[in-house]
DNA sequence: TGTACATCAGTGAACGCGCGTTCACTGATGTAC
DNA sequence: TGTACATCAGTGAACGCGCGTTCACTGATGTAC
């Protein structure tokens, strides 16, 4: 997990690179050990000897991604000059990511991430707090100034986030979403439905 | 699947049951066929007659409870005078269904439904079609009607579910989302995001 | 600079476990005459 | 109404398979003096 030479610093890049490419590839029921250390030409033992177990693989996985996530979405919100801004932002950072890292945004979604999500929602909030708090700071202080409307946080997360899930979901899994036209309609519709 | 005496189809409704009760209480990983076997005092070659295999057991399922949420919302949408009354009953009638039978919601928003649909996309499509064509339709004529803004279907379908299925998630998962706050605040902001 | 030693990294055959599934069989129900 | 037969429903022990994981071991790297 936390190596202490180069070499398995090497072994570990490789074995998340396999483990995602794994499960873009072959799916939920596809992603075995077996499969990833074929896929990253390591050994079973390898892989245990750095993540402990196969939880601790899709741990540092899903961590490791959820951050490359976070962290553009946090830039965006918290550079913006205004609420609309803000959140327009944030929204084309969302969808950016999913064009870009569509295996990783895939693996965010999933099932997998989600029961993992789940199974370790705690220790996952401590990871990701210094990222989130200053995003509820944000969304409280909107809130205050009455740019953004006064419901729950969690109900404006699910008005922002919802439809921007929904149309990666779609378009990964599907793939009849066109993500431009997303990027095009979705920011300023879902202001539309969150401002104050 | 289709059984041709009382007993079987007693015995049908006792597995889909029991199936629904271990998905909600063991969750994904803890859905095998013992624990369905054993929920439902079923033989396992009780349950193989019936459904073929496992999967059958959880299309049986899906198309089941999909049915059940399909039809009010369908019923809500083409009964309201108004494209705005439409999306406001529709998103009632979700909200409705979450709170009645949080259970199939838990099964309908999760991994293995997702995965089954992804499977099953083309027959699960044309077993719900008679459900899906007429909301279609609807769609269709109210963004004709200029009431509902000209954006493809399945964007105007993730900004009206995303939040919808998004805040459901939250409540069923972390519990951390309030229902009747969402019943109250969703209706009409999703309605200002969709309309023309 | 060289040597001895400790620690880290990696190997891969082997393990047990629980999974989905099968199958030969018995029992219950429906049908024909 | 009764009997013979076909079909449907259900049983449960047994199967093989592939899974995650272990462990005794070798090799590579870093450290101390």
């Amino acid at each position: 997990m936390s190596p202490k030479q180069q070499r398995g610093e090497a072994t570990v890049e490789r074995a998340l690179e396999a483990a995602l490419f794994v499960y873009a590839r072959e799916g939920e029921q596809g992603f075995t050990v077996s499969a990833v250390t074929r896929a990253g030409a390591l050994s079973p033992g390898s892989l245990y000897h750095h993540f402990g177990n196969l939880d601790g693989l899709v741990h540092a996985l899903v961590q490791r991604w959820l951050e490359r996530l976070m962290t553009p979405l946090a830039t965006a919100l918290l550079e913006a000059d205004s609420a609309r801004e803000g959140i327009r932002a944030a929204v084309r950072a969302y969808l950016d990511f999913v064009r870009d890292h569509p295996d990783a945004a895939l693996l965010l979604h999933s099932a997998t991430a989600d029961r993992h999500g789940m199974a370790h929602a705690k220790e996952l909030r401590d990871a990701q707090e210094a990222r989130l708090s200053p995003l509820a700071a944000w969304l409280r202080h909107r809130i205050a100034t009455g740019e953004l409307a006064d419901v729950s946080p969690s109900l404006l997360e699910s008005l922002i986030l919802g439809p921007v899930v929904a149309t990666a979901r779609r378009h990964l899994t599907l793939g009849d979403t066109d993500l431009d036209e997303a990027a095009r309609e979705l920011p300023e519709r879902i202001w539309s439905a969150v401002r104050g």
